[in-house]
RNA sequence: GGAGAGGUGGGUGAGUGGUUAAUACCAGCAGACUGUAAAUCUGCCGCUUCGGCUACGUAGGUUCGAAUCCUACCCUCUCCA
């Protein structure tokens, strides 16, 4: 018992309320832990491994987990944050998607200790009528104390009023699944809070609402996702994921370790004390990437990419699995330019003309000075764009 | 219903008739350096057959010349009722 609650609680930002998280798992029964995700973006990646872990967390410990998709809120979109309208989707789009979620989620979660439900399931069924009824069990004062609608609507700024509905929804599908747990990111508060009211109202115990702090992108600052592009998708290439880990900031860093990483705290602690005793950053971030690129990939794979890292940048190697592309061309040879653009290396002629005047397109390892270089024909050479694009391309 | 503000390159956001392919910042890219695709510094940052071409919400118009003026339309926002 102890044990389980100090293990759910690793890394999480709040647990609402921690005295009904005990009284559940005393209970014995198997209970049921729910999360929400987006049916929009069906590339997972590390900021939900955050909650995924988590929801791992349950599942080790025998509880069940329903991943639930919410196609029927991503029709309201969800007002946290800056978000603008989302694209409604139809039912194909929506199948396509839960099929990549499966295929993604699962390299984290416990099949059979997983269900998959969409949230139109029953919200369809709500219509017109029950939807008013819903927005009758709450009102505009409790809406306003969440935060980003009282700073809109005290500084003027519209709030559409099917915003409100969202968090109603959300706290109704709670009520569908009798859900005994919620988790979310710190921003989802407020949602995850209506569910425990309206539970309530429909006589059920309350869900525990546990709350995981959010993780920043690529960049630092703002948080992964897909939109921002500063995300690390889960089933990114080996290779690739590495090197994006490798880019983070070394400041960066530790947050991740936190989030991110299943080392217990005490190594983290020592590997900051490493640092500071002069220990290259470079290294310890390499432990982060090789833990993550292993988990997501097959294990070893993470040496392969340090090993493949240290080559291309250290001693500024070529790696040795260089895709192959062959092209036909017309006349006898090809412009450079015109063979990079072909391939996909470059987005046009004069992001190419720009790159070889900067000094970086090479052929061979051999930097290209001349813009007008043709390609004869029947030629095999290994062409490289900038430090991390490598082709091998027959002509 | 009335009054007003505004829509500019991936983002934020200057520019209100003429070296303006468009200030600045961010992001991005390249190079240098390095202990990393960290940090820092430098350069680049619409397309092109290098003649030009296409761009400042959309469509027209005025002008030698417009992102800048006019007209219509679309959209966003604010205030009053």
């Amino acid at each position: 018992m102890k044990e389980a609650l100090k293990l759910i609680k690793r890394g999480t930002d709040e647990v609402l309320t921690e005295s009904d998280l005990k009284k559940k798992l005393k209970s014995g029964r198997q209970l049921i832990v729910k999360a929400g995700f987006d049916p929009t973006a069906p590339d997972l990646h590390l900021g939900h491994t955050v909650l995924l872990n988590k929801m791992r967390h349950f599942q080790d410990l025998g509880h069940k987990v329903v991943f639930l998709i919410g196609d029927f809120t991503g029709r309201i979109g969800d007002p946290s944050g800056t978000n603008k309208t989302r694209p409604t989707l139809d039912a194909k789009d929506l199948e396509k998607n839960a099929i990549t979620y499966e295929k993604q989620v699962f390299k984290i979660l416990k099949k059979d200790l997983t269900e998959v439900r969409f949230n139109s399931e029953w919200c369809e069924k709500l219509g017109a009528d029950g939807l008013i009824r819903l927005a009758s069990k709450y009102n505009v004062a409790r809406m306003l104390e969440r935060d980003d609608f009282s700073k809109r609507f005290s500084s003027n700024k519209s709030i559409a009023i099917h915003e409100f509905l969202y968090p109603l929804v959300q706290g109704y599908d709670s009520v569908e699944l009798n859900a005994d747990v919620e988790l979310g990111g710190t921003d989802q508060k407020f949602n995850l809070l209506v569910g425990r009211e309206l539970q309530r109202d429909y006589e059920q115990e309350p869900q525990v609402v546990i709350t995981v702090p959010i993780l920043e992108g690529l960049d630092g600052v703002k948080k992964m996702s897909k939109s921002l592009d500063n995300f690390v998708a889960i089933d990114e290439e080996p290779q690739e994921m590495f090197g994006k880990i490798m880019s983070i900031s070394d400041d960066l860093m530790w947050r991740w370790f936190e989030l991110l990483s299943f080392m217990p705290e005490e190594g983290i602690e020592k590997l900051k004390k490493e640092m500071q005793d002069g220990k290259n950053p470079r290294d310890i971030k390499f432990l982060l990437a090789e833990e993550l690129v292993d988990r997501f990939h097959k294990n070893g794979d993470g040496q392969k990419c340090k090993e493949s890292f240290l080559k291309r940048f250290q001693k500024g190697q070529i790696p040795d699995d260089i895709k192959l592309v062959e092209i036909k061309i017309n006349g006898d040879s090809i412009l450079l330019v015109n063979l990079l653009k072909e391939v996909d290396m470059i987005s046009s002629i004069s992001e190419g003309n720009r790159l070889i005047s900067q000094g970086g397109i090479k052929i061979n390892s051999e930097k290209v000075e001349d813009p007008k270089l043709e390609i004869p024909k029947n030629s095999e050479n290994i062409y490289q764009v900038g430090k991390r694009k490598f082709l091998k391309v027959k002509v």
